[in-house]
DNA sequence: GCGATTTCACTACATTTGTAGTTGACGCGC
DNA sequence: GCGCGTCAACTACAAATGTAGTGAAATCGC
C-alpha cells in the first residue's frame, strides 16, 4: 500500500488519531481545540481530505455518527516522510543528515549511550 | 536574517546555485536538465519566486547577462528545514528522530565510529 | 541591416493547502 | 410537532506550487 502525502495541518490531525482511534469530527476538533483553534468544519475538511486520500478510514458510532481511524500506520507514514526529507534536503545521503542533526540535538548521556547502542546494532547484521 | 521557505521545486534551483554560482538563467537550466527537463521558462519562474523570497541575490555578467547566485547559507536552509521537519514528523524530539535515522541508515563501520565522536563532541560542552 | 536566438517581464492555469461558510437533513427535548 | 443543535455534503476562496506560454527588446552572426 502506498503511503499518502500528509500535508502539515493534516499531520495534526493524524497524530491525533494514532493517539486515540475511533474518534467523531466533533470529538477530535474539542481535543484539538487547545492547540489549535480550528472551525470545526476545518478539521471536516482535513477528514474529508485524509480519507480520500486513504489516510483515513470511517466507521459508525452505535448512534451512527461517523468516526475516523488511521489506515495507515504512523511508522509508515514517518518512514515515507523521513525518506523524503532526506532526499530534499540531505541529496538522500544519511550520514550527513545524522550528522547534522547529532551536533545540534541536545541529548543527555544516557540518550547517547542509548544510540550508541543502535548504531552498533546497524552494523551486527 | 530570517530563511525563507523553499519549496521542492526550488531546492533543486538552490543546490545547483550552492554547487556553483553565478549562473544565469540558461546556463543553469543546461545544468539542471539532465535531472529535471524543465523548460528555461521554468526555472525563470523558480528564480524569479526565490529572488523574491530573498533567497538569491542577482548579479550581472560582463556582457550584461543576468546572473543568480545564493543569498542564504545551504547551512542555514538545512538547519531551518531539518528544525520544521523534525517538529512536523517527530514532535520535536531529536532523540526518536535520530533512532530512527540510526536504524534505517546503512552505515560502514567507519561512518559508525565518526558518528560516535559527534555524539560524544555534543556532551563535552 | 535583417532574421534568428536569448533574455526578460508578464501572464496562465491546474493542484494542493489552509481555513472556513452554507444548506439541508435528522434526532432530541419539551 | 417545533425549534435547536449536529452532521454531512458542498461550496468558497486566497496563497503557494509546479509547470509552462507570450510578446517585446536586445544581441549576434552574416
Amino acid at each position: 500500500m502506498l503511503i499518502p502525502d500528509i500535508s502539515e495541518s493534516e499531520w495534526t490531525v493524524m497524530e491525533a488519531l494514532w493517539e486515540l482511534a475511533p474518534q467523531t469530527a466533533s470529538a477530535l476538533t474539542k481535543l484539538l481545540r487547545p492547540t489549535t483553534s480550528w472551525a470545526e468544519n476545518t478539521v471536516r475538511t482535513l477528514l474529508t481530505r485524509l480519507v480520500e486520500k486513504g489516510a483515513l478510514a470511517t466507521g459508525e458510532t452505535a448512534s451512527g455518527t461517523r468516526t475516523f481511524s488511521p489506515a495507515v500506520a504512523r511508522e509508515a507514514c514517518v518512514g515515507a516522510e523521513s525518506e523524503s526529507f532526506m532526499q530534499r534536503v540531505f541529496r538522500g545521503a544519511s550520514k550527513p543528515l545524522l550528522v547534522h542533526f547529532a551536533q545540534t540535538a541536545q541529548l543527555s548521556a544516557e540518550e547517547v549511550r542509548e544510540l550508541k547502542t543502535y548504531l552498533d546494532q546497524t552494523l551486527k547484521k
